[in-house]
DNA sequence: GTATTGATTTGGACTTTGTCTAATGTCTGG
DNA sequence: CCAGACATTAGACAAAGTCCAAATCAATAC
């Protein structure tokens, strides 16, 4: 854990190599609350504002991927390989697509001045009824 | 506006017209917060409540397109056909992209009993520092 | 008209997610 | 040990959205 952080430029703090590794440990998208609850199960010793600080840290850094899918919440994923995101609205569980199941082709015109930062794809799903 | 609502399963209330003119009218990608400042902007007469139900009936009614994009608000596109999206990560700004730009391919697995509700997919760019 | 009644709207309290700030704690090189 | 940079923290705050009970509205029935 030490090393991956170390890898990416980030200073390896107890609060962070905690955070990481609930993350890392899994390969689940956990939410920051989530993230919040799992890192203090033991013993509470990691805060609120470390948990969002070292999120948007891991993100900045590339040790993580930000997935907006949910109305309400950012999930993060420890997965940056390219890959895809089946969503299930009603239960609200996030899961993988792997790239070769799925192709994206063509680019739009950017506007002047910009770079792509992400694309993201995200086949949303419903019980059927 | 009248006749689009009820084409769509909606009892026309004064309310329901002018929020539909709004989204209508214009053909951008508008919050909730900024339909609630459309509606009210020569006099107030629409609320806070009143706007989100709207809101959320005419998704379900599928009048409109929920585009979850922004982690701080949900955008309502007046424009349900198939088509992609563009968003600039600085200014918050969303724009369309015509399907004949970009195409998806392939479908996952889906989970048993699961139906597809929509695909999205989101072209994110960042300007160029 | 007037009454009835289901549908709609409303103010405002509330919840959730996330941000901000000022104070405090930790680490390291000299 | 000390200075300074970096990191963490509690808790106040903000913004988006939900909820609910009360009020209003609109349509039909007499
Ligand atoms: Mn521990
Ligand atoms: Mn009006
Ligand atoms: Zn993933
Ligand atoms: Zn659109």
């Amino acid at each position: 854990m030490v090393g991956l952080l170390r890898s990416h430029d980030i200073n390896p703090t107890h609060q962070r190599i905690e955070i990481a590794y609930v993350l890392f440990s899994r390969q689940e998208h956990l939410s920051a609350d989530q993230v919040m609850a799992l890192v203090n199960t033991h013993h509470s010793e990691t805060s609120k504002a470390t948990v969002y600080n070292t999120l948007k840290l891991f993100v900045e850094k590339g040790l993580v991927r930000e997935l907006i899918v949910d109305p309400s919440k950012v999930f993060y994923d420890p997965n940056t390989h390219p890959h895809h995101h089946l969503y299930e609205i009603n239960t609200g569980k996030l899961s993988d697509i792997g790239a070769e199941y799925m192709q994206v082709s063509g680019l739009p015109p950017l506007p002047a001045g910009t770079v792509i930062e992400g694309i993201d794809l995200i086949v949303r799903v419903r019980r059927a009824s």
